[in-house]
DNA sequence: AATAATCGGAGAAATTTTCTCCGCTTTCCA
DNA sequence: TGGAAAGCGGAGAAAATTTCTCCGATTATT
């Protein structure tokens, strides 16, 4: 049996299936994307698009508090589950990056179409805040992360690397993020440089991947 | 006397006028801002904007030839009055940073809306990766720059740099960009880290800002 | 000062977007 | 398994937005 306001299974799943949609498709084409195309790539129709989200503010609302308790959570398991504070920066650095989100829930959380005022919204970014405050303090402690980098720099960097680089094809973009997150993370790294070397990324190199991926 | 095909001169002032307007009104809304839009912040009616620039593309292919110019620009004076090539690299870096241009002419010219793919842009686009390869090779020669860093991975932190962040009050946004430029450049220099080390910017400190900003 | 080029912006036309309505489908409890 | 309640999709009317022209006023140039 269901509890009363509970959701049944399809509706549930077509709600998250809408946010993520939704989630993608503002990073891709900022929060002015038509709410029709949110709909026809979540593969639902516009009826049930509005039957769970009245209004643009509400489906703004919804992809900004998941993004954020994704984030969160993020953060959390990392602290737990790495034994080093450095590599929980990292793997947070890294996951954030993965996320696409591009609303900017981020960084001290700006008024994203005064949605972002919202307590509900302001308490996850305090909360965000937190966590991440222990794993910088730590890194800090462990000598790994470098004592001019505090979190308000990690929100910084993260907040650029959440944007994708939406006009690429994604495999070339999510390499290209990649490479770049280890870069951002070996600048943070104190003394010794951490990060394995491997190939270089040639203009060469670039230019010929490009025009392979462009051709499929 | 004017040659020919010439422009007036307040009809030059105000070409310009509107390209450097649309670059930063894509910057912000995306490339589906509307025309009327760019007219009203550059100041000009809609009557000018469309004599200069018939329809959408034409405008979006004069702001990437132009921002295409400024980079190719940047680095050959870059490369030409640095003594150092890693310093030249850093500029390079940092001023395209400053451009704000995020139509992601940057990374191996994405056809952006079809109009990328111009000669002209090619060509450009060309350019610039010769003039930035030499930048690196002379980075790499001297020891200064990673060795698995190559032309490729530069463009591939400016292609994340030149966005800004939007919805940030721009004198915080400016600030967390220009530290992150700190970051990455630190992470693509080879043995010592070289950047002086400052203040680290915290959590507290990042909140405090942007609540001081929001205020004005 | 005369002339030719350019400007601005009101507003009609075209396009796009929103959002409702209702017949059909799916879930889930008994 | 059957049936009631919940949910789904998408056509299309209504609303909002955007484009782009036209012409009297303005400004650069000689």
């Amino acid at each position: 049996m269901r509890a009363p306001g509970q959701l049944r299974a399809d509706a549930q799943r077509n709600r998250e299936l809408i946010i993520d949609t939704a989630r993608e498709v503002f990073a891709e084409q900022g929060p002015g994307a038509t709410m029709d195309e949110v709909a026809r790539l979540a593969g639902v129709g516009a009826g049930t698009l509005y039957r769970h989200f009245p209004d643009r503010d509400s489906l703004i609302h919804a992809v900004l508090a998941d993004a954020l308790e994704r984030m969160i959570a993020l953060a959390q398991k990392a602290r737990e589950e790495e034994t080093w504070a450095w590599d929980a920066l990292s793997r947070f650095v890294r996951g954030c990056a993965g996320l696409r989100l591009d609303l900017l829930i981020s960084v001290a959380g700006a008024q994203v179409h005064r949605v972002a005022g919202t307590p509900e919204i302001n308490e996850g970014r305090v909360r965000l805040l937190e966590v991440l405050d222990q794993i910088v303090s730590a890194a800090h402690d462990e000598g790994a992360l470098r004592t001019d980098v505090g979190t308000g720099d990690v929100m910084g960097v993260v907040g650029l690397l959440v944007r994708g680089l939406p006009t690429l094809p994604a495999a070339l973009g999510d390499e290209l993020r990649e490479r770049a997150v280890r870069l951002v993370l070996a600048g943070m790294r104190a003394h010794p440089a951490p990060s394995p070397p491997e190939q270089p990324l040639t203009a060469e190199e670039l230019t010929r991947r490009f025009s392979a991926e462009r051709e499929s």
